[in-house]
DNA sequence: GCCGTTTTCGGCCCGACTGTTTTCAGTCG
């Protein structure tokens, strides 16, 4: 059985859930959630570093012990430890972990109490009114408890990043309006730009706290005040998003911002620094062994106080950022939006965009674009009305006129060709050989094995028309898993054949994913960042695109789409 | 269970809010 590092993930933390319901010490529940994060976060196949000999124990948060149970994973698919702790705990309390208010304490308690195993028992018991016999739970507990199952547990649901935008800059813009806010910021996972968030973490700065809070909760999207505190409150949205607020003194404005922008282990690596020399790092700001405060008032003295260069927010991951920016000139030089010169994957109502060729050009132009791509999908996308060889010839021929009316933008003329299940392309070479840009994607049979789905993408590599990978991995964010491959020898062969790699910038693909990214930035392959736009608008969602770049600590000189027209033409390996 | 210019033990981030309770435990981020 083929072991995946999601497998890996799954069974600890079930095995923390389990071992924090036991009553076990957070360190060692901790422990193995770190270890399950680093897996998750790998971007390589655990079962084929084990293959390569390598070590695993070099990784962050993983040591003998746990090095040594992810092997019997691998090796056996099963992993003794956490069988025999499913049977002597009750598996299914995990489920009442997802409901808010309810930790392992008072998942244990209900247990023990009401014989409560499960989400419905749960729902039963509460329906009964029989949490009220529990010492410790009161009414307003019970309705809390009421009101979460029935909201259906969204707050664990995570949404899009896209999602949330409009919500987001809402709330800033609304928080910004009112008089005795200085300033204020959506922070956490929404401005390190991660894929998807759970909640919007607000930090507002004031010199009157408990005011700013009372006008916070008249915001006109709340729908339900779950918190309010002296300087802090939590909130649900309309839509559902819940909203939790700080605010802060603005001497502490840059230590809040920190502290709430997270991640959590960033944050962390830089209280132990603080630690090391007898400091104290909170989101008040950075105080020494008196409590008088060194710095705070602005991110830039925080990270200056440890004598490190300014963290961008989307690099905040702890994946060896903070030893880089103790280098002078460790940290790369992100790229940025306006580094985008043109767009080399986008549809026309060719295929199933619904722009036409020249309101997407005029759209380009807009954006400041030197020059565009048109790739529409090939003949095997039946239900998008793919184009076969005369097709595409015709269109050829539309954009070269175009491009002669056109002033300050040049047409590309490209496909976007269906890589086929057995790692042929969809189009003959001939065809594909007259085009100005031949980008290749798998649409279809998602599930093959590894070993197949691998070698599919290797044949198609060989194919000298092959110029640009699109959403490699073929997942869509929330919904498909990424489709199973060696990605480092696919990334490998793909450097060493010129083919170039996109980072596809729509908002559910986004796809290489940052784990992708990074390892495809280790191993040296050119990028590009293409939003596969399917409408005009589609084209100004480039810049999820690029904060999947920045997420993967691209820098500009990796990206082809940065370039002059003639630098993209000269990075296109030619047939 | 991890980790170490305090390295094989003894730490492990820490503060806010809530509810139900008389001083704090549980949860959350």
């Amino acid at each position: 059985m083929a072991v995946h590092n999601r497998d890996i993930v799954e069974m600890f933390e079930e095995m923390a859930d389990l071992l924090e319901l036991e009553g076990e010490s957070v360190f060692r529940v901790q422990a193995y959630r770190q270890a399950a994060t680093t897996i998750g976060e790998l971007g390589r196949n655990v079962s084929k570093m084990l293959e390569d000999g390598e070590d695993l124990s070099e990784l962050r948060g993983v040591g003998e012990d746990l090095a040594g149970k992810i092997q019997e994973i691998v090796e056996t698919g099963n992993f003794d430890d956490l069988e025999r702790l499913r049977e002597r705990t009750v598996p299914s309390l995990r489920e009442l972990l997802t409901i808010p208010q309810i930790g392992p304490k008072r998942a244990k308690v209900l247990h023990s109490e009401l014989g409560i195993a499960s989400l419905e028992d749960l729902e039963n018991a509460v329906e009964d009114g029989r949490l009220r016999e529990i010492k410790g739970f009161g009414k307003r507990t019970e309705q809390k408890i009421s009101a979460a199952i029935e909201t259906g547990r969204r707050k664990k649901q995570r949404r899009l990043l896209s999602e949330v935008e409009e919500a987001a800059q809402g709330l800033e813009d609304y928080l910004r309006s009112l008089r005795s806010v200085e300033d204020a910021c959506v922070t956490g996972s929404y401005r390190r730009r991660a894929e998807t968030v759970g909640d919007l973490d607000s930090v507002v700065s004031s010199h009157s706290p408990a005011k700013v809070v009372d006008q916070f909760v008249d915001y006109e999207a709340i729908d339900n005040v779950i918190s309010k505190g002296k300087a802090s409150s939590s909130v649900i949205l309309r839509s559902g998003l819940q909203v939790d607020l700080r605010v802060v003194k603005p001497e502490s404005w840059g230590s809040a911002l920190i502290y709430f922008t997270g991640a959590k282990d960033h944050q962390i690596a830089l209280r132990d620094m603080a630690i090391d020399k007898d400091q104290k790092l909170n989101e008040y700001g950075l105080f020494d062994k008196n409590d008088k405060q060194l710095a705070g008032k602005t991110e830039e003295r925080i990270y200056n106080a440890f004598k490190l260069a300014y963290v961008e927010p989307e690099m905040r991951e702890n994946r060896g950022e903070v030893e880089l920016a103790a280098k002078k000139n460790g940290l790369p030089s992100l790229i940025t939006i306006d580094d985008i010169r043109g767009d080399l994957h986008c549809h026309s109502t060719w295929s199933d965009g619904r722009g036409s060729i020249e309101e997407m050009a005029n759209r380009a132009k807009e954006l400041g674009y030197d020059y565009l791509a048109i790739t529409d999908h090939s003949k095997r996308m039946r239900m998008v009305n793919g184009l076969s060889s005369d097709d595409l010839q015709k269109q050829a021929e539309e954009i070269r006129k175009l491009n002669d009316s056109i002033n300050g933008l040049t047409l590309l003329a490209g496909c976007e060709v269906d890589i086929l299940e057995d790692g042929t392309l969809d189009l003959s070479d001939d065809v594909l050989s007259d085009l100005d840009i031949v980008i290749c994607s798998i649409h279809s049979k998602m599930d093959l094995s590894n070993k197949k789905q691998t070698n599919r993408l290797l044949k198609a590599i060989e194919n000298p028309n092959c110029q640009v990978l699109g959403h490699l991995q073929g997942r869509k964010i929330l919904e498909r898993e990424a489709i199973d491959i060696d990605l480092e020898r696919v990334l490998t062969e793909a450097r060493d054949a010129g083919v170039i790699i996109e980072i596809n910038a729509d908002p559910v693909r986004r796809d290489l994913d940052e784990n992708g990214v990074h390892l495809a930035r280790e191993l040296g392959v050119n990028f590009a960042v293409n939003t596969d736009a399917h409408s005009v608008a589609g084209l100004d969602q480039m810049k999820y695109g690029i904060w999947t770049a920045r997420r993967g600590w691209l820098e500009k000189k990796s990206v082809v789409n940065t370039g002059t027209l003639n630098s993209v033409k000269k990075a296109l390996r030619s047939a």
